[in-house]
DNA sequence: ACCCGATGTAGACAGCGTCTACAGAAGTTT
DNA sequence: AAACTTCTGTAGACGCTGTCTACATCGGGT
């Protein structure tokens, strides 16, 4: 194996062990037994490393796709949204690095293209459950869009803690519920 | 006035000018006129004077909630979307250090209060429009969470730039739209 | 008049990303 | 086979960061 390759292994290991900010590229270096100049060798710069790991994070949700469970189109999406979801709580630093702009090159086209990948998935689901709101004549396309964001925000604002509130403690499958009944009710 | 409060506002604008990459502790002191050590004495480190900025960002959300355009409750629900929507987009940098717990001490009392007071308002205008969702029966904190989080997922998504993708150029108001005609509809 | 806490300064330290100089290994060309 | 070039890794340096400490200064209370 490459020492390129080790390097994005051992940074996803010390991202989804420590966090985004243990993923330094001396951090990283050290964990894989190489100088902390070398990974430079293999990437411009912190955020070519770092876009690599992102990258893997997006084609491991999109592989969560694969395998959906359910008989219709509507328990396909709905499973897809339950799976976004999970993906988020159960790999948070991952799912943070991956909307971290300024972590990441937003420019790399293999990222951009496994970001696109997961979203466009996603917009076929949607245009093949007939909800409420399609028939209202929207572009479907704004639709899984605006649902997307919809999960999205769930899954953000539950990693942030601000939904774990005070008086009233939810559960994220509870205001998952919630947000599904919204668009597909 | 007090040098702790010219920092909080320069650090406030170097944050809306520069970006939340900017807003560093040795930064401020310097656009503040004072030696990069002077900020220490006011807080006890970076993350609560980022806090406190934080803490003022929540404040003029919630002041936007103050003037709600619109003469029924449903009117001034979704004035009030809008206006967390054009927050967002009208202060990036802001928005953004609102929700990075890396940034912001969490456990600040001032600033979790401001974060709560912005989810309960909303929750008061939720409460007050007969949603097709509060009909369901559903606890109306958790529709109250699950629209928050919609939002929420719009600003953050457009603000990353994902929602302007390639083939089809959807506005933030076009989006909104559709999520409250999800919920509202 | 004395003291002491509050405030600000300057210097140091470790850690970070990145650049450069250097060394060896590997492969290619002549 | 020899020479040269490219690839890969190391070590050190630089400037930046947040934070800590030592020192100066100033203002109010005893």
């Amino acid at each position: 194996m490459g020492t390129r390759q080790r390097l994005i292994d051992t940074a996803s290991e010390l991202l989804a062990g420590e966090g985004v900010d243990a993923v330094t590229l001396r951090g990283i270096a050290k964990a894989a037994g190489v100088s902390h100049g070398a990974p430079l060798r293999h990437f411009s710069g912190r955020a070519e490393l770092l876009s690599a790991v992102a990258t893997r994070g997006y084609a491991d949700l999109l592989a969560r796709r694969e395998t959906l469970p359910g008989n219709s189109p509507r328990e396909r999406l709905t499973a897809a949204c339950h799976s976004y979801l999970d993906f988020a709580l159960a790999n948070p630093a991952m799912f943070e690095l991956m909307f971290r702009r300024d972590l990441v090159d937003a420019d790399d086209p293999a990222l951009s293209a496994a970001a696109s990948a997961v979203f466009d998935t996603f917009a076929v689901l949607v245009a093949a459950v007939p909800t409420r709101i399609a028939r209202s004549g929207a572009d479907l396309r704004l639709v899984a869009a605006s649902l997307w964001a919809a999960l999205h925000g769930l899954a953000q604002l539950w990693l942030w803690g601000g939904l774990a509130g005070a008086s009233f403690a939810p559960s994220p499958e509870s205001a998952l519920a919630v947000t599904l009944d919204a668009y597909l009710g």
